[in-house]
RNA sequence: GGCUGAGUGGCAGAGUGGCUAUGCAGCGGCCUGCAAAGCCGUGUACAUCGGUUCAAUUCCGGUCUCAGCCUCCA
């Protein structure tokens, strides 16, 4: 029985589909002015195994991930840019998928824009206003009255009052009360908009994940994720907008993961210390970069260094080294339950990947150890190993092809020259030239190359 | 100031009221022409102070420390 954290609960709740056997699934994605960094990468990860978790255990999911594309960051950077904000979008748009693809991260059903929802978005801002939750101002924007929503604060466990006398509360005289919030924002001369009944202006910054979600799952859905400071207010304001526009429960489980930090600090925009996905990509393999995301539970923080990194790397060579040599495909046999069972129960926590991982090491143990005296049995759990990655995206590749990638700082030389090397070793080793087979082993160390004779011969792998 | 969450062995990171996490690194052994990989063995770990209990790292309370949200942020 899978349970999930709900935000909204502040505990962990079996998860029981609205519609049964069907779970429908929003996630808040990314504001595309920028590349992605790793805190991005980090929930796109961590809702794929969500997603390829559910749908293993039968669940027909809905997945919808949005895009914003039109903000107040985005208009800067186009102006900046000088270039139309579109050209802006789409580039990034397209850096997002090719990092995304390159993590192994599965495609959405939907990736919904914001500028693409412009008539649901105005068509609930006045069902808003109709319903008495929202206010136009003498500034012409309209603002969400959130005394109205005796709920608020519901979510993150904020109390107007408290947050009223909070430091931090940007004074606005045009607002009935500091904590409104702008559904529609009034076009200044220049910028990008587009018609309403108010005139001409843009969506604030809320209310189209409200309109996209509803619009594409339906106005009460199973799940809704995103990024722990998307709290409050963005999840907050959503359930505002959403329950006051159509009257229904909005969303049953809320779940948010945590942040990636550098030096114990959370890493982001504003502060400037972020990694983006394509310089860590320059470094690493993306499979060790998804690995790395997955080695702690994804309300966890996650300290992102060099060092981890590299640990991540060797972790996953173990991996990919207990399944080399082994042939993939044959399914038959039986098949040993306890692992599966092991990593069920530990993805069924919560989705526990940690825990989950753990099991395909003791799996790769067991494949060690019986590699040379029961081959039809290793060859087995070989498959079991990388059925079981395939749940977290991992372990996909031919384990040659992983483990001769290396990073980028290692050699030159080219697989053919490799194996000339190789051959010439070989022919030294036969003559028993040990002199000359281990300067040969020691040059190509030099060049990063480690070189491991077997049973069937000499292979090689980078490290 | 208000509200969250967290403090586990050299590092990372799960988990549990009494019993092996797991990975990386280290040490010893086996294997190897030498190695590597692998296998076997190996580590007085649970911030601190009290309380509950036959028994607490695990439950409760205080303290300290850290992170996050309260402003755009995944």
């Amino acid at each position: 029985m899978l349970t999930i954290y709900n935000t909204l609960a502040k505990q962990k709740v079996p998860l029981t589909p609205i519609e049964p056997g069907k779970v429908r699934l929003y996630v808040c994605g990314m504001t595309v002015y920028d590349y992605c960094h790793v805190g991005h990468a980090r929930v796109m990860v961590v809702f794929d195994v969500v997603v390829r978790y559910l749908r293993h255990l039968g669940y027909q999911v809905t997945y919808i991930r949005n895009i914003t594309d039109i903000d107040d960051k985005i208009i800067q950077r186009a102006k900046d840019n000088g270039e139309d904000i579109h050209t802006l979008t789409a580039r990034f748009i397209q850096a997002m998928h090719e990092d995304t693809d390159a993590l192994g991260v599965l495609r959405p059903d939907l990736e919904p824009r914001a500028t693409q929802f412009i008539s649901n978005i105005i068509v609930m801002v006045q069902r808003l206003l109709d319903n008495g939750y929202a206010y136009l101002t003498s500034e012409g924007d309209i603002c969400y009255a959130v005394t109205r929503f005796p709920e608020y604060g519901k979510l993150s466990g904020k109390r107007i009052e408290e947050l009223r006398a909070g430091e931090r509360v940007e004074v606005n005289e045009t607002k009935q009360d500091p904590l409104d919030f702008v559904l529609w924002k009034r076009a200044k001369p220049g910028e990008p908009s587009w018609k309403s009944p108010w005139g001409a202006g843009r969506p604030g910054w809320h209310i189209e994940c409200s309109a996209m979600s509803t619009s594409c799952l339906g106005n009460h859905f199973d799940i809704h994720g995103g990024g722990m400071d998307l709290q409050f207010p963005h999840h907050e304001n959503e359930i505002a907008q959403s329950e006051g526009a159509t009257g229904e429960p909005f969303v049953n489980v809320w779940m948010h993961n945590g942040f990636v930090r550098i030096n114990e600090e959370k890493m982001s925009k504003s502060l400037g210390n972020f990694f983006t996905v394509r310089e860590v990509l320059q470094k690493y393999p993306p499979e060790v970069v998804r690995y790395f995301i997955l080695t702690s539970h994804y309300r966890s923080p996650l300290n992102y260094s060099d060092q981890h990194l590299d640990t991540a790397y060797h972790a996953l060579t173990r991996l990919y080294t207990a399944l080399r040599g082994l042939p993939s495909g044959d399914t038959s046999g039986e098949l040993e339950p306890t692992y599966q069972e092991r990593f069920s129960a530990a993805m069924d926590d919560d989705f526990n990947t940690p825990e989950a991982l753990a099991v395909l090491f003791e799996l790769a143990r067991e494949i060690n150890s019986l590699r040379h005296t029961d081959r039809a049995q290793s060859t087995q759990l070989g498959n079991e190993l990388r059925r079981l990655g395939n749940l977290l995206g991992l372990l996909q590749q031919d384990p040659d092809t992983f483990l001769q990638q290396g990073t980028s700082s290692a050699t030159e030389l080219s697989p053919q020259e490799i194996e000339k090397l190789i051959a010439d070793r070989q022919a030294a080793r036969a003559r028993r030239d040990w002199q000359e087979s281990d300067r040969i082993r020691h040059a190509l160390k030099e060049q990063g190359i480690l070189l491991e004779d077997g049973a069937q011969g000499t292979t090689w792998r980078k490290g």
